[in-house]
This record gives structure tokens, sequence and C-alpha cells, in this order.
RNA sequence: GGAGAGAUGGCUGAGCGGUUGAAAGCACCGGUCUUGAAAACCGGCAAAGGGGCAACUCUUUCCUGGGUUCGAAUCCCAGUCUCUCCGCCA
């Protein structure tokens, strides 16, 4: 969420910031909302202020002018109430506004790459893709998971699931013993008000799987992402210039509804309604957002390394980053079968977008406060980063070579095949 | 699920209708002392919002939302959360 006290500075300077998004705000709305709800605010202070009065003297005789006031503060308090609402629902619906270094967009087309690395393998017969390869050696069973639960979710099995899992430790061992990242298991539920913290509500309610508890309680719903729970650990708080930078990484199953990409991906464990992912999530001071986003990025793309895996890193255009970024860098892993990158990770500084809304600052040195910064990243997604070791690693019997730094988490197993 | 207790500043914790934004302690910051540090002593120390170029000033906030009252941290109602005991349970 923007900072009205910021906006109010220059509002069509807010307004051309924002183009580059491919919105376009109704300044003048905004404008008035925001000078309305002060005139509003100074009318019900000075009305306080009358009452206070009264009662400190204990005249009885002014007490019938302060019941007046009561009803009087009651109107011009609703009124203001409202006002204050409709600028709030105006504000949380705006995204971040991109950093300087963000390329102009549309959308995927305009995001332009920034490096490659590694060596994308050449096959002397046609590399499979992940699910024939899973379903040949009966480790991938989507049709198992389309009877228990429905479309866009597998079961994965035996080696595979191994696998999976020595994935996941081993990149949860990497962040934590080498990159300075604090290992938390979360809950996998988040309130509306933990959701709204880092952007996914109001706008993106279509995308979450709410859940029902009793009727009672706050929505609750399940997290797309750690970064939801993870970043909201700093909510609502005033931390020390000394606590930070807080880093903390979790591996976690996110759920996700994929409105809107029907036909998109349908085919094999791309894109799935539930899927592993480790998460790196930082809170820095606000000026160290960009260093930190370099050092999260390369925190990324040192397990591709490890893993051996062809990857190039793009930065994405201003028209295809997420909500609450103000700078993106996704990874994109190369995959044999469709013979292309695909996103593996994507990390991102959303500058104190998500600490306005989650309400997070922090002192500095001259006590001064100010809101953090935050940031998130992949690292990596597990789901992918399976598909991608299948793939890449794939022999002409349909066998799947272990990568060297996950086989002392797969007791020493070289090799994945049928039997 | 049953029965109780509670929610106050960064933390601990007093207050239980009228200058209480809130005692005290801890933590933190500044100073005196010390070669330096510690101790001791002195002083400072909440946030948000509004007005003002500024010095400054006003308002709000003692879990949340209602209510009673001229006046609520204090009384009443509803909700949320936490703790203890019993039951159930991975």
């Amino acid at each position: 969420m923007h900072n009205i006290k910021e906006i109010r500075k220059d509002f069509d300077h807010f307004k051309n910031q924002l183009k580059s998004r491919n919105i376009d705000v109704e300044v003048d709305n905004l404008k008035d909302l925001d000078k309305k709800n002060r005139l509003l605010i100074q009318k019900k202070e000075n009305l306080e202020s009358e009452k206070k009065d009264i009662s400190k003297k204990k005249d009885e005789s002014l007490f019938k002018r302060s019941k007046e006031i009561s009803k009087e503060l009651d109107s011009v308090l609703n009124e203001q109430k409202q006002i204050k609402l409709d600028l709030d629902t105006i504000l949380s619906s705006i995204p971040n506004i991109p950093h300087k270094d963000v390329p102009n967009g549309i959308d995927e087309n305009d995001n332009s790459e920034i490096s490659k690395s590694g060596k994308v393998p050449i096959f002397d017969f046609k590399p499979k893709t992940h699910y024939e390869l899973g379903e040949n050696l009966k480790m991938l069973d989507f049709d198992l998971a389309t009877k228990t639960t429905g479309s866009r979710f597998v079961f994965v099995k035996n080696k595979l699931a191994l696998l999976e899992r020595a994935l996941s430790n081993y990149m949860l061992d990497k962040h934590i013993i080498k990159n300075g990242y604090s290992e938390i298991s979360p809950p996998l539920i988040a309130t509306e008000n933990t959701m709204y913290g880092t952007g996914q509500l109001p706008k993106f309610e279509n995308d979450q799987f709410e859940i029902k508890f009793d009727d009672k309680s706050e929505r609750k719903f399940l997290i797309p992402t750690a970064e939801v729970i993870l970043t909201n650990i700093v909510k609502d708080k005033i931390v020390d210039f000394k606590e930070l930078p807080m880093r903390f990484v979790a591996s976690t199953p996110c759920f996700r509804k994929e409105a809107g990409s029907y036909g998109k991906d349908t085919k094999g464990m791309i894109r799935q309604h539930q899927f592993y992912k480790v998460e790196m999530v930082s809170v820095v001071e606000k000026d160290e957002c960009l260093n930190e986003l370099e050092r999260m990025t390369n925190c990324a793309t040192e397990i591709l390394d490890d893993l051996g895996l062809p990857y190039r890193k793009v930065i994405l255009c201003s028209g295809d980053m997420g909500f609450s970024a103000e700078k993106t860098y996704d990874i994109e892993v190369w995959l044999p079968s469709e013979n292309k990158y695909r996103e593996i990770s994507s990390c991102s500084s959303c500058s104190t977008f998500q600490a306005v809304r989650m309400k997070t600052r922090y002192k500095n040195q001259k006590k001064e406060i100010n809101y953090v910064g935050t940031l998130n990243g992949s690292g990596l997604a597990i789901g992918r980063t399976l598909i991608a070791v299948m793939e890449n690693y794939q022999q002409s019997d349909g066998s799947i070579i272990i990568p060297e730094i996950l086989r002392p988490y797969m007791n020493d197993l070289e090799k994945i095949s049928l039997n």
C-alpha cells in the first residue's frame, strides 16, 4: 500500500509513476477524498477538544452542551470513517511502483534476459517430458490424484518422493547453514488480515483457497506461498535496527486456485493447485532492499549451480511484475522437453509496500521510525526443480541420474530406474 | 466440549468513574564518576493522525466492537485471544 502522506506531496507524479504498470489512477478522486478526510478530522478534533474541556471543568451548566456535541460527533465520525474507508479501498488496490531499473513493458515478452548459466544438455535421443518419465517409472500418478482429489494434483511415489524430499532438505540446509536464513516451520493457514499484509487480498481473492472454520471467526485461507506467513512474522511491529536484516526460510506446500489459467500447462506438474516450495524472506532497512535482492537472487541461483541445471536470469518488465513488487528477477530453468526455459524462482523486492500494509517499522540509529523493506524469493520451487532434474538428467532408457549434491540426502542413491 | 482466571507502553507490572498517556521496575539512550569498563548517581525515553515554514500544538490509543455517563483503562453487553484445571485426542 502506498502512503497517502507521500502521495499528497505530488499527486501527478504518483499518477505518472504508475503509468508503466498500465494503471491509470484517478488522482482527482484521491485528492478529493484526502482533502475531505482531513477536513472532517479537524472538525472531529475541535468537537472532541470542546467536550474534553467541559468534562474537566465539571460545570453542570455545560453538561447539556456536551450531550449535543456527542451527537454531532457521532455523525462527523461516521462520515469521516466512510471517507477513510473509500480512500483505503482505492489505495489498497493500487500496485507498487516499479523501481527505475525496471524496464518498461506490457507482458512477459518485454522481460529481458540478464545472464545465462550452465550447459544445455544435448541428447542423442528425443528427450521425454517429466510426466512421461514419471509415469513410465510409475512414480508420478496423475490419474490417482484425479480420482481422490481432482485435476491439477499429483501423487509422487517411491524414489521420486524421496527425490522431492531430498531437494527440500538440501535447499533448506543450504539456506540455513550457508546463507544465514533462520529455519521456520510455519502454519499453512493465514487470516484475512495476514493475506492483506502481503498483498494477496483484497485484489486476488479469486486465486486463494478459503477454508471454512466456525462461522464466527475471521476468514482463513491456505497460503499460496510461505511468503505470506513468513513476511507477516513482523506484522504490527516496530523493530530495532540492530535486529535487521531478518532472514527466514521455510519449505511448505503452497495452494493456488490458478484461476484464469485454464488450458495452460494442463499436462504434468508444472502448474498444480498444490506444490512444495522453499521460500526465503528478508526484512531489511529500506535502503538495503536492492542489495538484498541481489543477495537473495544469488542464493537461489547457487542451488541451480549446485544441481548442475542450466538456467537464465531475467528481469521482469513493469507490466509483468507482481502486485507488491518494485523489482523482480525470475530464474528460469532449462526444460529439454519444451526446449525452453521455465520459471523456477522469482525474487522480488517489495520496498516498503508490504510494510505499510502490515504496519511494520523499525527504529534507526537516530531513533527515527520508518517502514522496513521486505523481500521474498523462491529458493526454489520444489515441484519444478523435480521436473528439471528429471528431464535434464534423463537417460535413453528412461532412468534418471541423481545429481551428486543430492545423493547424501538419498542414501547415496545414484540413479532412479524402473524395478 | 465443561469450569475458572486474565488481556495495560519494548518487556514485567500497578491502577478499577474525574489533569492517568498511565506508578514502579527492567531494557534502552545521554551525562557525572573511571585509564577503560562495570557499579553508583542524575536526566531522558510510546505510537498514530491532524494543524503549522517552524518552535510548537491538538486529537486518538490501556485486546476489538458496541453501550451507560457531563466524564471510562476503570461500570455493562458482545466478540477475539491467552493461561490453569477436567474431558477428548495426533
